[in-house]
DNA sequence: GGCATCTGTCTATGATGTAAACAGTTTCTT
DNA sequence: AAGAAACTGTTTACATCATAGACAGATGCC
């Protein structure tokens, strides 16, 4: 198990880098993760750049590549860093469809927290610690399913695309206009207005129902039964899998 | 029902463009979408920028900004390029379940056509002719179950954010890291072993196991199955709804 | 003590998105 | 018919970005 051919984040995020020569580093990985997340907390992912974090730590911006060596690598140090160690432990006898459930919410949580997480663009697979760490949670949620490991990270993944397409779909309906000045409501609005000026009723009726309605520009617990209504029925089809195999 | 207040783009992309003074157009939005697509699949969304649609189209970079007023719009007449006129006629005969099987399908179709699509950073709710097309033929779908408006788009929408999910995993598992002279059987390879270089068996017992069995550089017959797997799940999730209403 | 190696910094480069001013073209108004 | 008004694509300009390369100083090893 050599580090030699791992890139330097991933040394540094494990904290497998050894005695060096130099001078001591200044900062860590961890500080620039920080700092990086904060930025985008605070005023979205395009903020993030590698001048404004530098900055914000207080050191130029070729500093930041003797940690990461490129703007994809401070993407995966942020992920990691908004992540966080997975922190929920499972119920000794809860079954794998409660605990799939608290791996869900405890993901839904995280990107709620950190709306930006869902923009990133993804070039690599996840192999820093705490994504890992959330992989392995997943897994152990259907441990005694008697499912195949093949099955297991279908069925993971599956949940977790699902946990990152509905917090997706549910922040960008309330957080993601509202950098224009305008509440969500307001934005809501203003699209079913727009939506009323271009369909014509005839062509779309459906669309026309469904705007007639107020479902376009009410978006009241919405957000709410959602998560739960869906989630619901991805775990009924892994169910049926699951049974199978038992 | 005026157009006044509707950006330009829209108005382009819905003809609602009225005669005008100046000199005719040399070029449509339509012709600027068409050459984004083609640069966005032939060498990935990062390849498409406003010189280099504007330099394919034999014009200058300024040029485009008569057409569209930013890059995000220039992402949304993109996106309605891609996607397309929804072309599916549902049987006469199917039910609401065959429905949004054929539509999920198409839409899977599109994903994996222009695998971009996801990478495509949203910022406003989609309004061009074709997503709202995309839009009507899903809720259509719902027709006669007697659900309220309010749960045909909840459904449609969750049926939409699976489609986008699965795929954006299934592309991203093949396609996305052979940019750098890696097949994907490579990129796989990579991945597992620096897993297995990372990941200590004691700590993370189910990854692993997952590593151990091979499920993680051998991806072999996962795209297939996989996607009629987790929809038939989401859809019964639906079918537990309709069939309250009914 | 000297050398290799690391640190953060400085300077430089090419690419990007977009604002502003411009000259030419078409249509509308008179 | 003539001029004004509105539009076209172009040119020039700028701030910001990611990142390459060279540098002086710091640290640990021989």
């Amino acid at each position: 198990m050599s580090d030699d051919e791992l890139p330097r984040v991933l040394r540094l995020l494990w904290g497998h880098e050894e005695r060096r020569r130099g001078p001591k580093p200044a900062m860590s990985i961890h500080d620039i993760g920080t700092a990086a997340v904060k930025i985008a907390d605070a005023d979205g992912l395009p903020a993030v750049s590698m001048s404004r974090v530098a900055r914000d730590l207080g050191y130029t911006t070729m500093s930041l590549y003797r940690y990461v060596s490129s703007k994809d690598d401070l993407y995966a140090v942020m992920l990691d860093e908004a992540y966080g160690e997975f922190a929920v432990s499972y119920p000794a006898r809860a079954g794998w469809r409660r605990r799939m459930t608290l791996w869900a919410e405890a993901a839904r949580d995280v990107l709620t927290q950190h709306p930006w997480v869902l923009q990133v663009p993804l070039s690599e697979p996840p192999l820093s610690p705490n994504q890992v760490g959330w992989m392995e949670a997943g897994l152990q949620a259907f441990a005694d399913t008697g499912l195949t490991e093949q099955e297991k990270l279908s069925s993971m993944l599956l949940v977790d695309v699902y946990v990152r397409g509905i917090t997706q779909l549910m922040t960008y309906m309330t957080v993601a206009n509202s950098a224009d000045g305008l509440t969500e409501q307001e934005a809501d609005q203003l699209y079913a207005k727009r939506l009323d000026q271009l369909v014509d009723p005839e062509r779309y009726p459906a669309v026309s129902a469904a705007l007639g309605s107020g479902s376009l520009s009410d978006d009241s617990d919405f957000a709410v039964n959602e998560f739960d209504f869906g989630l619901k029925g991805v775990l009924n089809g892994i169910a049926a899998l699951v049974d199978r195999r038992s």
